[in-house]
Formats: structure tokens, C-alpha cells, sequence
DNA sequence: TCAAAAGTGTTGCGCCTACACCCATGA
DNA sequence: TCATGGGTGTAGGCGCAACACTTTTGA
């Protein structure tokens, strides 16, 4: 009874915090590809005068009745039409002056995608895949987002089997070892990395070899079909 | 020139998208403490009818012109008093219903505390700390929230030299060894504790003993300063 | 036959776990 | 002298890094 005292319905509570409404919520996504033995991001250019020049990570405002995971599903699915991807969450980043808009607070996702498997939803706003290795300079501060996402992804490859993603179904394990050093972006040896993945048991021997290389043909693998959940 | 077709001011972008600005940000702070061998963290009674009888952690919306960051550090000094502990940004929850009042999205950190070195600002909200193991349910996604930042601390206190921030000045390595069991809800072997800690180097040996115990006295350490950063 | 890459093992090191005994102190 | 915890070392296993030679294929 004496309980009662403090208590109020949710209503009530909503309508005296109503000046707090009044900041915005997106999410950023970093949307890893792999091609040409580097690792890419999906990029697309600001239209915001402020950046003019600069480009930006994808993203978008979160809609009032939108799950946040959600909103980078979509996001995601409208640049690249795939909608059963890798998606992982990061970090939230909320610092006051970050969107000249006003404020915006953004949730960093990163996708891992197939950069072959999908056609780009190309605009008029210059969307490409662009060499992680080379960017030096994004609109707000996306510089830090894709830093920030691309050390969590280095871990991530350690340990979990997700770099399926970024490959066709079949490869060879020089192919993988290639991707791996475009991740880590250093030279890994030959002999440990194979028996690194073999320990880890996340490939299935698919008893067939390259072809049309101009060398000794690789046996090809695929990645366990268990150990693909996407979405998570 | 060509380019400048579809570029458009922060301020026109602002306009177009006033509608989204209709969620709230808040923070949640897990604080942890420990105290008589436990786990600790600090509770409050619900405001909210809609979870009376319910305990829920530390949070408050963030302000239109507050960093997200500084929002917990405010909330952590409103309710502990104390301005300088360890924090730690975790995970973004942002599930449509996950508050009653309205579409709230939270962002949620954990800090480390030392319970004894400070005073609660205890108002009438039943502010305690409870012992992490018993909790089944708390209001909001909050247990589910609790639960994702102490798997991070598990984590964190394995690779770095947190724990001071739970702890008194000097300690003995059992205290320590206690504390990491407390954590890790798990007993740990004394002889190998002994030896990781040692290996580490994140130990002081202050050449001073226990004092008053009832059996034969151990050596007291400290936490080295230089890895204290607090803040981060 | 050459170029290019495939395929393969061993050694040493550091870290981990499991495990048992004697020592110092206060009651 | 007893109860309580303090303090210590070793052995086996595992994962990791460093490192070189032979084989297969296509050109």
C-alpha cells in the first residue's frame, strides 16, 4: 500500500520525458565484400553538403516501429537485395556533434556478403565497393565506425566460422588463407594456417580440384553447412 | 558541378526526416560491486506500474545535448557519487517493446565499483545492492541485459587488470582469487591463479601482511597505478 | 624444362591443467 | 595442538610459430 506512493503508469512517465524525444536513431553498416584478394566496403556518396566529396557508410534512421536489428536488415537488403546475411552488431556511437543534422545517434552493424552473389541496388549516389586498405577519410565519423567494426571482424575470424560469407560455395584453401590475410592484413604461413582450419573442423573435402589454373590444381572445400547460421 | 544536383544542407535533410525523431535514448548501467564474497550489483524498485514489485538496474535517457557516453557516467555519479570508475559501453537494445512508455532504445554499459568507498545516494527507491546470483528477473529486457554485460566481464577481467576497480588498495591474493570465483561462478585452482597473476604482472608486492586473521597471515599486493586508467 | 603453387612434419616454446605437501599464525 | 589458510613445483598436453623440400600441373 505505501507503495503505491511513487508509482505511475508508463503513459504518465512518457509525457512528463516528452523533450527527450527528440533525438534520432540510426544504424550504420559496414558491408565487408572480398574480391580481387582484397577486402572491400560498400560505399556510397554523402549527399550532405557538409561531406561533399566524402563518402559514407550506409545507413539509415531507424523507424519508430522497427526492431534496431531490423533496421540494418533493411538497410542491407535495400543496397544489396540479400536479406539472409552475416549482420553483427558493434557499438554504439553517440557523440553530440557527430551528424551535422542534429542528433543522431548510430549503431555500428558490419554484414560479411558475397560480393558476386548479388547485384548492387546502384543509384545515382555512387554506390561501389571500395579497398578497405586505402580509405583514409569518411563523412562523420564513418572513419571510425569501419575501424572499429574491422578489428571486431579480425577477432571474429579467429574464432567463428564466418568467413563463408565473403566466399563463393567452393574454394580452395589457398583462396581462404588469401581472404584471411586480406582481413589481418599480414602474411600468414602456409602450413600453420592449414593446420589451424583443419584442427578447427569447420571445412568439408569436397574431393575435387581446381581447374583451368596455370599450376597444380587445389583441392576445393566448402564450409560445414551446420556451422552457417546467418542472421547471427 | 554535375555533382551538385543531389546534395542537400544538414538542415533540409533535418526537415525531411522530423518524424524519426520520436525515439528516446537512454542508458543502462549495470553497476557491479562486491561485497562478502560476492558479486554484487545495484537495483532499484520500478517506478513504473507496469513492473511494480520489480527491480530494474540504473538508467536514465539521455539529454538532447549529452554525449551517450557521458550520460552513464552521469547516471553512475547521481546514484554512487563517484566520477572516475571503470565503464564500459556493451550492447545496444532496441527491440520495438521492449519499454512500456514508448519506443525506447538503450544502450547498455557496466561499471566496476568499489561498494565500500562510497556513500549511495539512497532516495526512496529502494536502492541496494543485490547479489548477482540470485537474480531471476528484473523489469524490462533488463536480466537479459545484466546477463550480456557479465559474460563482457567475464571476458575483461581475464585480459586485463579491472578487478582493482572492485577491490580495496591492498589485498591479499586469496581476496583476488575470490573476487575472479565470484565472477567466474566458478572455483579456481589457488596454485594456478597464483601463477597466471604472477605471469602477468599486474601486482604490486606492498612487503606488508595481513593483519588480524586468525590463521597465518598472506602478503598484500596492489594493482600496478599505470594500468589503472579509469575512464578507459 | 620451367614457372607456379600444392602439399606436407618436426621442433621448441609457452601456457594450461591437475595435483599434495609443509609452513606460519592465532586460538 | 589444532584449525585455518599461506605458499610453493612438476609433469603432461595443447596450440603456436618457425621453417624447406618434393610434387603436380599447364605452358
Amino acid at each position: 500500500m505505501a507503495k503505491k506512493l511513487n508509482l505511475k503508469t508508463a503513459a504518465v512517465e512518457k509525457s512528463s520525458h516528452l523533450e527527450y524525444f527528440k533525438i534520432a536513431v540510426s544504424v550504420d553498416c559496414v558491408i565487408f565484400g572480398y574480391e580481387d584478394k582484397e577486402l572491400k566496403v560498400l560505399l556510397i556518396k554523402s549527399d550532405l553538403k557538409e561531406f561533399a566529396g566524402l563518402y559514407s557508410l550506409l545507413g539509415d534512421l531507424v523507424r519508430p516501429d522497427e526492431d534496431l536489428n531490423e533496421a540494418s536488415y533493411r538497410v542491407l537488403k535495400e543496397r544489396t537485395d540479400l536479406d539472409d546475411v552475416f549482420l553483427q552488431q558493434v557499438h554504439t556511437f553517440g557523440a553530440v556533434h557527430r551528424h551535422p543534422s542534429g542528433r543522431v545517434i548510430s549503431t555500428a552493424y558490419y554484414s560479411l556478403v558475397n560480393i558476386n552473389s548479388h547485384k548492387l541496388k546502384i543509384d545515382n549516389n555512387d554506390l561501389h565497393w571500395h579497398p578497405v586498405k586505402n580509405i583514409q577519410k569518411l563523412a562523420f565519423d564513418h572513419k571510425e565506425i569501419l575501424d572499429t567494426c574491422l578489428e571486431h571482424l579480425r577477432g571474429k575470424i579467429e574464432e567463428y566460422p564466418v568467413a563463408h560469407n565473403l566466399l563463393d560455395e567452393k574454394f580452395s584453401l589457398r583462396a581462404l588463407q588469401e581472404l584471411y590475410e586480406a582481413i589481418m592484413n599480414e602474411p600468414l604461413d602456409r602450413r600453420n594456417f592449414r593446420k589451424k582450419i583443419t584442427l578447427k573442423n569447420w571445412l568439408i573435402d569436397l574431393n575435387e580440384m581446381e581447374e583451368n589454373v596455370p599450376h597444380r590444381p587445389g583441392k576445393l572445400y566448402k564450409f560445414r553447412p551446420r556451422l552457417m547460421k546467418s542472421r547471427k
